[in-house]
DNA sequence: CGCGCTCTACCGGTTTCCCGGTAGGCGAAA
DNA sequence: TTTCGCCTACCGGGAAACCGGTAGAGCGCG
């Protein structure tokens, strides 16, 4: 039985070159695609799925609240981080939200592979990076600077779409929430990083990737 | 007699992800990978090549300097510049460069033989979007060259400022000049980028690499 | 059961942004 | 020399951000 998997990315032309590299693999069988955290958890609602190789970074709704929903309804489904970038707190985040893997982009092919194939088996899989990441998260834990300010689900969510571009009363409409409420996300995310504008919020995200980096075409977003 | 490729991009993931993407065409071979332009000068020295898939994005020399220097050398060479955006400036930059063929990561992969295809053949190859782009760069101004929105040095300055956070007073003093003034740059930078708010400014600075962010990976610094 | 945290929502006030103008100085190009 | 682009500067008005509160509902935890 061929293993089912979802692969989730903002980029289409990633998502089919990375269907050409798994089909090397004839165990694998990619079942579905994914533009955002959204369509991942409506296609796992609508079919069987063994795994999913999650990209952070992708408009909507992000890879690290989508690995928390998905896995909150599909507790068996194996969830792979992937990202450009591996930071400490996302890598941290992503963990909690319940992955088994996280590779950087910056990693060859075959790293995915093999981490298909580790978290197939029921284990972990982290890439060297992310490894040495996790590993610094741990020795620093009970230092003076430790914890980089943890930011809820909401929050986060918030943050993206600020970054986006999108004024407090856009956001309460994509989240089905008073704007008074996002201004309040808005408020508490500034107290917590000690940012002071939407400029330094939208560089934070980016930096942290939680944000992909532009991906508004020269017409503009449909939004 | 196959056709010799290049894959330039700075994820070796994406590369090895492409290159089993390409392996579908027995008629295309890829010879060589890069992560970088300067990297990409080097294969075409030591070797024949007769086309690149060049990514915009990335560190050291971009693609739009790296195929500039690479025709300048090798004129016979087809460049596909392949990014995440279609920013009309990108896209006119690069052609200006030569490269005879541009598309989005978020187009299929088929759009990427196709260009290839193309190419190949002697003729130019633009995705939908870039090319909706230049046709209007071309109605804005009636010139493709007229129409980059090039910015200023003063402009390229508050843009700066403007995504680290500042306001146009704390910019104005920076630059000795008045608020008000600060104001008509942004405003200008606004109608320039067809961005509209200091979010999707900082956004654009960073991915121009205007603003300083691209932080080294987390290794374990104590942030 | 309180306790703490999160998410929700609103009030009021100040600052800054955002958009539309106008306009003078200045240097380079036509 | 006239025109053009750039930088400078201001006015006015509406929108949004920013900062300080208060407050109720839900939920997990000791």
């Amino acid at each position: 039985m061929s293993l089912r998997i979802v692969l989730a990315d903002d980029h289409q032309m990633f998502r089919h070159a990375l269907r050409a590299l798994l089909a090397r693999e004839p165990a694998f069988k990619v079942v579905a695609e994914a533009a955002s955290g959204d369509e991942v958890l409506a296609i796992a609602a609508a079919q069987p799925v063994d795994l999913v190789c999650m990209d952070i970074a992708m408009p909507g709704m992000n890879g690290i609240d989508a690995t928390r929903r998905l896995l909150a309804a599909h507790p068996h489904i194996g969830v792979i981080g992937l990202s450009a970038f591996a930071d400490r707190q996302f890598v941290i985040d992503l963990l909690e939200a319940g992955a088994r893997g996280y590779i950087t982009k910056a990693e060859a092919g075959d790293e995915l592979l093999r981490a298909i194939h580790t978290v197939r088996e029921g284990r972990t899989y982290l890439c060297p990076d992310v490894a040495a990441t996790v590993a610094s998260a741990l020795l620093d834990r009970g230092s003076l600077y430790a914890a980089a300010p943890r930011l809820t689900e909401r929050e986060r969510q918030v943050l993206q779409l600020i970054a986006e571009g999108l004024t407090s009363m856009q956001i309460g409409d994509r989240l089905h929430i008073a704007a008074s409420t996002v201004d309040v996300h808005r408020r508490n995310l500034m107290r917590k990083l000690d940012l002071h504008n939407v400029a330094e919020l939208a560089r934070y995200a980016i930096t942290q990737g939680i944000s992909p980096t532009r991906q508004a075409l020269d017409g503009g977003l449909p939004n």
